[in-house]
RNA sequence: GUCCCAGUAGCUCAGCAGGAUAGAGCAACAGCCUUCUAAGCUGUCGGUCGGGGGUUCGAAUCCCUCCUGGGACGCCA
């Protein structure tokens, strides 16, 4: 448990214990005290809205009912300095704040380990994410799913869940036999002939480079091939190289994974098979216009969906309902997929497969990554120089570099569209908000650097003495908040709030650095408590950048 | 037409398992570098939380309805 998580322990304790005391429920249930932070600096360190809460209880006028806690709250021996009643009927509680050397001491003993927690309980979550299919470059969404499963897979594992990382690979349905055709259609032209692109050929760049190379290394080796022969070739080799190129791009972004899982392994398996045969015992598969059909509106579905089609072959719903059962066997507690906007709609029948498989619904859990849209100039950025279409991940990289990519696809909630200014993201200065934490963390590192010259070292012995200054209590209080923050943040599925609190946590050191001067050769003891908590503050930044991918450079 | 997401300061967005006077960054304006990195700090300006109903001690947050923007509605993947 951490220094704060202690601290609000002992106070939720002691304030239940005087709700007691104070008779004030009559053996009803009291409800849980709920301990928030006031937004307001004036309104004490906690407030809590018990009093409130208990109105129906008591019968009581909440401020009556504050009163009476008040009269029977022991403070003895708790981190309590005051509280009193305010508004509606808010306690409002300053806590002593001796406790925040313990926040630092603890920092500088945990290390990288700082902010850890077991607030997940171990609970065994996979989460699936990208999982683009290999037949074409990655691009924005991409980059923004991949930014937000990434950083969720951290905060879910610092926060004490047992998460695995995965990535299907969609390498068996029509679109690879399309890529095939794809790139035997580019190879022919390659060699000369006229050839037409197949109906739903992908009409990428990158198919014509894989073209180009095979014909320079093979000559017309393939078209001498029997026809099935070359198709399968190129099939193979197609999807080897888009998927290698897909690895190498996450790679590059610092993305990675536990495990790619390929959907044509489901076919040799007889998985699929299990799995329909499961739908059919539960009842929920019939038959109809010469296609077999899974009754999913009984799970609240729009309408039912086909699983195979009449000419035999499975719709896409169908090896991933087999992929979905067989993460389930593997044992994890909870599936979390992380999916573009674009697939939304796929939602309710995933759900109503995993409960027609006998599954509760929330096992799976998805998050919808909505929308990107790249700015430049003020106007509307669409397309990619090199290919006529959208902007691929590496493009755009290149273009603002990886920290600002990183940054910008987690600063924001994964559910609202989001506007990507280039301008903004490429400027080297203020008005780039990634800048403004990594700058903390090298001005820390710039300070460590001279206190070294100078002689001076971190010690924890005096840390009592930064309760002299309000901006270092406020520098610790913050700190010491981070715990919670990523449990919070793994609880809601909501990575974007470390890059809030990354803001939140610099801004206070940077208010701290403005006034109190770490570095001072004449009060040697005040000093080394400073380079205490300047060092435990490096940690809690390096910690938090690491949770969402972005670098904490030691110089800028 | 049905469903999903969004609508909060000039701009980009936090806040939404109900809580106090709704926040941040940028932009604008005014200050701060002989002192550890000014990619910084301090202050000012800026709001009918899309509109309208409702639920209750209390609503940006929950419910209903309408408006606007985006997306999805395939025996494609």
């Amino acid at each position: 448990m951490s220094t704060v998580e202690q601290i609000k322990q002992q106070l939720k304790d002691a304030l239940g214990s005087a709700v007691e005391k104070a008779g004030l429920t009559e053996g009803a249930d009291v409800p849980d005290v709920m301990l928030e932070t006031p937004k307001n600096k004036e309104n004490g360190d906690y407030a809590t809205n018990i009093a409130m809460q208990l109105t129906k209880i008591a019968k009581k006028p909440p401020r009556a009912i504050a009163e009476a806690i008040l009269g029977n709250l022991d403070t003895d021996g708790t981190p309590i300095k005051s509280v009193d009643i305010a508004g509606p009927g808010f306690i409002n509680i300053t806590v002593k704040t001796d406790y925040l050397g313990d926040v630092v001491k603890d920092v500088l003993e945990k290390g990288e380990n700082f902010g850890r927690s077991d607030a997940g309980g171990s609970e065994k979550i996979q989460v699936e994410f990208v999982s683009a299919n290999p037949t074409g470059d990655l691009h924005l969404g991409h980059g923004r799913g991949a930014s937000i499963g990434d950083a969720l897979c951290n905060v879910l594992d610092y926060a004490g869940y047992d998460v695995s990382r995965e990535y299907y690979i969609n390498d068996a349905g029509n679109q690879i036999n399309n890529l095939a055709l794809s790139i035997e259609a580019r190879y022919f032209q390659a060699l000369g002939e006229e050839r037409e692109m197949p109906e739903d050929g992908y009409h990428g760049k990158d198919v014509i480079e894989i073209a180009n190379a095979l014909a320079q290394e093979h000559g017309d080796k393939f078209a001498k091939m029997p026809e099935e022969e070359r198709f399968q070739w190129f099939r193979k080799h197609g999807l080897g190289i888009e998927l290698d190129k897909i690895k190498k791009d996450l790679a590059d972004f610092r993305v990675s994974f536990d495990n790619w899982f390929s959907e044509s392994t489901l076919y040799g398996s007889g998985k699929i098979d299990a799995a329909l045969d499961k739908l059919k015992e539960n009842g929920h598969v019939y038959e109809e216009d010469g296609a077999t059909w899974f009754r999913s509106t009984t799970f609240g579905d729009d309408k039912d969906r086909v699983l195979i089609k009449q000419d035999g072959s499975y719709t896409y719903l169908t090896p991933d309902i087999a992929y979905h059962e067989d993460k389930l066997q593997r044992g994890f507690d909870k599936l979390i997929n992380i999916w573009g906007a674009d697939h939304h709609g796929y939602i309710p029948r995933m759900k109503a497969a995993i409960e027609a498989l006998g599954y509760d619904k929330d096992t799976l859990e998805v998050l919808v990554s909505q929308m990107v849209q790249l700015y430049k100039d003020g106007e509307k950025f669409k397309m990619s120089k090199r290919t006529g279409k959208a902007v691929t991940l590496r493009e755009l990289v290149d273009m603002v570099g990886l920290d600002a990519v990183r940054y910008f696809f987690i600063m924001r909630s994964g559910d609202s569209q989001m506007d990507f200014d280039l301008d903004l993201a490429v400027s080297q200065s203020n008005e780039n908000p990634v800048y403004y934490a990594q700058y903390a963390h090298a001005r820390i590192c710039s300070i460590l650097r001279q206190a070294d010259d100078a002689g001076l070292f971190r010690s924890e012995e005096n840390v009592g003495l930064l309760q002299d200054s309000e901006k270092a209590i406020d520098l610790m209080k913050k700190i010491g908040d981070f715990p919670q923050v990523v449990a919070d943040a793994a609880k809601l599925r909501a990575p974007h709030r470390i890059a809030t609190y990354i803001q939140e946590l610099a801004s206070a050191f940077h208010t701290f650095y403005s006034t109190d001067k770490v570095v001072d050769p004449d009060n040697k003891e005040l000093s080394e408590a400073r380079l205490a908590l300047v060092t435990a503050t490096r940690t809690t930044v390096a910690n938090a950048l690491r949770l969402i991918g972005v670098a904490a450079p030691e110089r800028m």
